[in-house]
Formats: C-alpha cells, structure tokens, sequence
DNA sequence: TCGCTGTTGTTGATGTGTCAGCAAAGCTAG
DNA sequence: CTAGCTTTGCTGACACATCAACAACAGCGA
C-alpha cells in the first residue's frame, strides 16, 4: 500500500497485457509438448534437472530446490510419472526420510526427444522476437522482482 | 526454428527468471485473494468485467472476449460461481443459444471489497520496483510479444 | 536417555484448466 | 425451405495445483 490505490492507464495495461501473455505463452508451450511428445509443462521441468544430474538420479530434496516446487506438488507429480515409468524412487541410504528419484531409460528418451522441439517453440513465440538488448533488460527486471518476492505473506 | 537449436547463456537465464517469476507472482497474488477475499483469480477476473458492464450483466459471448478465456474454462467456472451465489445466468432474449451472465448483490459486494487489497498487492509486488520506463518497456514488449502469438498452432 | 522441534515426503479433498464430444440454435447458399 | 456449416454453451473425464493434516525420521539440548 505505497501509492493511490488503483492502476493508472499505463500500469493496467501492462498488467493486462502481462496476464494475457502469460497465458498465451503457457498454453502454446504446453500445448506443443503435449501434442508432440504427450507430456506436460510439469513433467518437462522434472526430467529436465533428472537429465542433467550425474547418473540421472537426485534426492527429492535437491530436485525440488531447483524447480522452485513445494513438497505436495513434486510428491504427486513424482508419483503419476513413476507410474508411467518415466522415473521410480528409491529409499535413501543416509536419511531414511527422503528419497532419491531415478530418471529411467525411457523417461530420458522422452526427455531427449522432447527438448529440441521445446526449444524452437520457445524461439518462434519469444526469442524470435526480442532482441539482444530486449533480453538483457527483461532478465534485469525479472530478476529485480524476483528479489523482492522471495515467497512472502501477501 | 530459426536458429541454433538451444538457449544461449543468456536467454537461459532470462527464461528461468520469467517462469519463476510468473509462478512465485501467481501464487504470491492468489494466496492474498485467497486469504483476504476467499476468492481465485478465476473468480475475480471474471467479477471484474461484470462489476464493470451496465447493469452488471454480459452476455456469456462477449465476457469470454473480454477475459480471453474459451468456452469451457468459462462455463466450468460460471457453474461454480453461480453455486456460489455470486452470479447467476439467464436465457438470452435475442439468441436462444446464448445466455446473460448476472452478477449478484454478493457477488458485487465481493469484488468491490477484494480489489483494494489485490491492488495493493500488485503494487507491493510489481509496481513499486519499476519505474515508468520499465513500465513502458515491458508494455511495448509485451505487446510486440502478443502481437506474434495469435493462439495459433504449436 | 528423553523429549522437543524442524524436516522429509505422503495423502485426501477440493478447486481449477484442458480436451473431446455433444446438442441446440443460427446462418447461408442452393 | 432445407441441407450444410458455424457458433454457442454444456458436460464428463482427466491432469494438475493447493491446502491441511499426517507419520516417520533427524538433530539437539536437558
């Protein structure tokens, strides 16, 4: 509660235009994966760090530090897609609490298969898009913000 | 696929922030609805076009093309708004297909004393780390950005 | 050793978003 | 008029996100 309290002309309508993007953004790339490799935004964003750590494996605790999740999310995520075969859980030999997630063999190739095509989605609808310099600004704010909502009350 | 195949360095990190972002901010702004208002952001964003339309009614068509949702999201929606009491619908005189969305009292009194508290979470959030130049250029890249992603195809 | 506290992962309930498919009504060319 | 074609909204099934509550375990101090 800093200023007026309603949104003059130019704040709403980056705000719109933000929310709009957003969304749009998410369903096209969504949208893609699923209809090119029948998987999700969700479970792209698990393989992705199970990919790119040694042996494909890491325990629940670090993966979900790197995707910014919270425990009931991954929990159930981990759990549809243990079921599809796309991963399987271990008990963890140093804290019989958690758990340590393999990637399987065939989760990394839907992964490896999935990723270039991701990709170019995200080059046609964005990078395509802005330039250098463009890239460069929105990192800046986006990282400004970001340090000034380090998953607050309100 | 207009170019390499990957994300250099630079856009990695900028789509990082941005994804993050949109999800700590999401969930930043929906838990204060949620905790002050015990509303969804679904529930307010289609509050706010009724509360704003003549006579707090629109017909179903032409709040879909305000909020850019489709038909399904919308309708889902309607029906749990209307077991709420906050809305409720009507046979359209003009076009037996259609039907006239009505907020109630409640569902007046609901936003009316939801939106200074959302706003002044935006605010807290958003508005009160950037300048108007920020403003302005997120506006004109976001739009540049929208402008390019016409719900089309992959 | 015991008890307290924080952490880890899990579960069930609920609200939400998406998809495919549907029925009814409008529209238009023939 | 009528035979397509489109538009409008609805529904059921499913995947996903969030919340509150839980059980098991780790760490630590008394």
């Amino acid at each position: 509660m800093t200023e007026p309290e309603w949104l003059d002309e130019h704040e709403g309508r980056m705000w719109r235009s933000w929310v709009r993007l957003n969304h749009e953004l998410t369903t096209a790339l969504n949208g893609q994966l699923a209809r090119e490799s029948g998987m999700s935004d969700a479970d792209y964003a698990v393989l992705v760090p199970l990919s790119e750590a040694p042996d494909g494996v890491l325990r629940s605790r670090e993966l979900r530090a790197q995707i910014f999740w919270d425990r009931s999310r991954l929990s159930h995520q981990i759990r549809r897609m243990e079921q599809r075969g796309l991963l399987h859980r271990e008990p963890c030999p140093d804290d019989a609490r958690s758990s340590m997630v393999h990637i399987t063999a065939s989760g990394r190739a839907l992964i490896e298969a999935a990723a270039p095509g991701h990709v170019a989605a995200a080059r046609r609808h964005v990078f395509d898009h802005l330039s250098d310099d463009d890239v460069a600004t929105l990192t800046l704010i986006f990282e400004r913000l970001l340090a000034s909502t380090p998953t607050d009350a309100d």
